[in-house]
DNA sequence: AGCACGCCGACT
DNA sequence: GTCGGCGTGCTC
């Protein structure tokens, strides 16, 4: 029909998404006339409510379900260019599809906070620096003693070569540095300089840079591969024009990084980007010095510890392809790569690629539809696969490529249970493991300690009365903190000072229940007086440079006992410790959640790799009341593979994932009783749906039913198809939107749950 | 999620 | 008499 009558003049319709906790896009007029074209991947400006919003152009359309009437016209336009390809708002919206999350949501968590915010996307080139006046270098930092932290801000900047100090730098320096900065500026001794920061990368200086650094001769750059690796290379190689999965399983030092660098280098030459992700950045500072020094200014470096503007630069020169190179964390995975050609996930066991709240994605998985999506390869790289990804190896899915060499002859070393049932302990050490300890100080080498619990001791308890500190807003105790004499809920961070006399029956007579860290940092200190320990833990290492410092003393010899929680089990590796020790390997048996035991056998293999050398074989025991645990004796007597073959064939016997999949249906609310009945009547929608394939569990308060002063309660769902319980979900969500029960509690739904909590 | 509107307690 | 508590309803 030609539109000639007014009326029948349909008005353009724009679909957007709207960062808002709702499952529906907005629709809004589009005006007559725009500065730049309206396309899809755009950010405009829309009036939402009484306030305005940006949002993000979805669909540019002539229908709405509403009456033009109610439809108003945005704001602005923001973009010139879209910023998303129609390939990552494919990707995006499978993503809000699969995990059942608000598309407006997902799309926000693409941007960098100051696009999403509705700044501009132009690239700073320039970045204000502050530099030591003539004056400031001259200056003896002993001339302001009386000012520490101007003092140390000056002897910064006299340190560096160029006699300044980055915004970055400050940030390392200290939380509180823009008085010290304002106080040297006043001083004379500091002004501002803009300095041109991250040049553009240009393709070719790449190979320029590939060669120099052939003919450098540096020991890193001219790894020749073993076997193995070269293999590994050839056979990932020869598919890098399609969508194929990749499991690269290496055993730790067997070279996994040396074949990215490789496979990235072809990557390169053939101009495409690659996206690097691993679990926590911070933890790695290794891996991206070595990236850092093989490609230089190809890559870009994204993570939660930048600033806003270090993020949005990051994000805008790999989304223009000014960069090629993006190593990020899990938040990186969605940052828009025009030229995508390779993905690799290193670490991809790793828990941390799931998002635990709001948008509740796994990384791991969504890269593998992202490059699907793009017909491109996936690179998943562990030491210690997890059961997911070595049954999609099975099925045929994914090909799996196996490093078995350790680099340089270092040993794997042996493993023993430790039966400590009916044995003397010494504050949790038991004789044998104290001799164990003993024979390896003795040799001048070190010993590595685990303790997955903070604090002095978990539990304060009266001798008198049985009275137990327990935390007011959560079903949890409190934790003893003896050193800063404190009580913390570990759960919602609320402290008090440590009591001394019983509140409920007056006695004196608290005692300190249970092990900490700081506790067994106690006993040791007590028996091994003349040595040197370190304890490394969230408290000890919470001050800026900590971490770094203890780590250096571990690396210099300067201590010898090394005493921490899981942090240390990722990333560093320490060639003088030839002892590891689990102290309490049974906190990882006794778990509600079926994937304790497989979180167990990695945290058993990393560690492992974190000890011995060439020369010498190092020994890691566990502390265990449990010597008989079958999966336990696999995985030591046979390792890894073994155990998880085992544990696979347990997994398929009982039906549990990878072999059926799962959703939690999780609600919360200030009152209990509320979230149960949601659920419920979530489980009676399920029910008149009469679908058998679904299994039902709950139901059931969570297993810390109030948490932060709020009532929690969840639904477990299976089945043995992943589409029967897709259908279901998304019926179920769409039900739930009408429904008044829905409106008393916050729910979520996560899909493919790692952690039963 | 925000942010308004709306109906009941302790305060200038 | 009002300021303000957080219950519920809406956002194109």
């Amino acid at each position: 029909m030609t539109a000639k009558s007014p009326q029948s003049v349909k008005p353009t319709v724009l679909h957007v998404a709207i960062p808002v906790p709702l499952f529906r896009l907005f629709d809004y007029l589009a005006p007559s006339f725009t500065e730049y074209p309206l396309k899809p991947g755009i950010r405009l400006e829309v009036p939402f409510g009484n306030g305005k919003k940006i949002a993000y152009l979805i669909k540019i359309d002539h229908e709405s379900t509403l009456a033009e009437s109610k439809l108003k016209p945005i704001l602005s336009v923001l973009d010139k260019e879209p910023l998303l390809s129609l390939n990552d708002l494919t990707l995006i919206d499978w993503a809000s599809r699969y995990y059942h999350h608000p598309l407006g949501d997902v799309i926000g968590s693409v941007f960098p906070a100051l696009l999403r915010q509705g700044k501009s996307t132009v690239i700073e080139t320039h970045e204000v620096v502050y530099a030591l006046t003539p004056h400031g270098k001259t200056l003896s930092p002993e001339d302001l003693k009386r000012s520490p932290k101007q003092q140390a801000l000056l002897t910064l900047c006299q340190h560096h070569p160029l006699n300044v100090v980055s915004q970055t730098d400050l940030v390392n320096f200290s939380k509180h540095w823009r008085p010290a900065v304002k106080a040297l500026i006043a001083k004379g001794l500091l002004h501002t300089v803009s300095l041109q920061v991250n040049k553009p990368y240009q393709p070719d200086k790449l190979a320029h840079k590939t060669e120099s650094i052939k003919s450098e001769g540096t020991k890193n750059y001219t790894l020749k591969l073993n076997l193995e690796q070269q293999s590994c290379v050839d056979a990932i190689n020869s598919a890098l024009s399609g969508f194929n999965v990749f499991l690269l399983d290496g055993v730790t030092g067997s070279g996994k990084t040396e074949v990215y660098l490789r496979i990235i280098t072809t990557i390169l030459a053939r101009n495409q980007q690659v996206l690097v992700l691993v679990p926590e950045i911070n933890l790695t500072p290794q891996l991206e010095a070595r990236f850092q020094s093989r490609f230089a200014d190809a890559i870009a470096v994204s993570h939660s510890q930048l600033t806003d503007k270090q993020r949005l630069q990051a994000w805008l020169s790999i989304q223009q392809g000014n960069q090629s190179i993006l190593l990020g964390t899990r938040s990186a995975l969605l940052t828009p790569m025009p030229n995508l050609g390779l993905i690799i996930l290193d670490e991809e066991h790793d828990p941390s690629y799931k998002q635990q709240e709001g948008f509740r994605f796994s990384a791991r998985d969504v890269a593998v539809m992202r490059a699907k999506l793009l017909n491109i390869p996936v690179i998943l790289g562990s030491a210690t696969p997890s059961l997911e990804s070595l049954a999609n190896c099975e099925a045929g899915r994914y090909r799996h490529l196996m490093l078995t060499e350790r680099a340089g002859e270092a040993a794997q070393p042996d493993m023993l249970l430790l039966d400590i049932r009916n044995k003397k302990m010494h504050g949790g050490l038991s004789e044998a493991l104290l001799t164990e300890i003993r024979k390896t100080l003795m040799q001048n080498e070190q010993v590595l300690l685990f303790l997955n619990r903070r604090g002095f001791a978990p539990t304060l308890i009266c001798h008198h009365c049985g009275w137990v500190a327990r935390c007011r807003s959560c079903d949890a105790n409190l934790v003893v903190h003896q050193q800063d004499r404190r009580m913390r809920c570990h759960h919602c961070g609320k402290e008090d000072y440590l009591i001394q006399i019983c509140p409920a029956c007056q006695h004196p007579e608290l005692t300190p229940l249970g092990l900490g860290t700081e506790r067994i940092e106690d006993v040791l200190k007590d028996i091994f007086p003349e040595q040197t320990l370190v304890r490394l833990d969230r408290d000890t290492t919470q001050r800026k440079g900590k971490l770094q410092s203890y780590l250096d003393q571990i690396n210099d010899g300067s201590a010898n006992i090394i005493l921490g929680t899981q942090m240390l089990a990722k990333g560093h590796h320490f060639p003088n410790v030839t002892l590891v020790a689990l102290i309490d390997a049974d906190s990882g048996l006794f778990g509600l959640d079926y994937r304790a035991t497989e979180r167990l056998a990695q945290l058993v293999m990393q560690v492992a790799g974190r000890a011995g050398r060439a020369e010498k074989k190092g020994r890691v025991i566990l502390q265990t009341r449990q010597p008989e645990h079958p999966l336990l004796n696999t995985l030591i007597t046979q390792g890894y593979r073994q155990f998880a073959i085992t544990a696979l064939a347990e997994r398929r016997q009982a039906k549990l994932p990878p072999y059926s999949y799962q959703a939690i249906w999780r609600a919360q609310a200030n009152k209990p009783g509320l979230p149960f009945a949601f659920l419920q009547s979530v489980v009676e929608l399920i029910h008149r749906q009469k679908n058998p394939q679904i299994a039902v569990f709950g139901p059931v308060p969570a297993p810390m039913e109030k948490r932060a002063g709020v009532y929690r309660c969840q639904l477990l769902l299976q089945s043995k198809s992943r589409s029967n319980l897709q259908t279901l979900l998304a019926f179920l969500v769409e039900k739930v939107q009408t429904s008044p029960d829905a409106k008393k509690v916050r729910w979520s739904l996560d899909v493919d749950p790692v952690d039963l909590y």
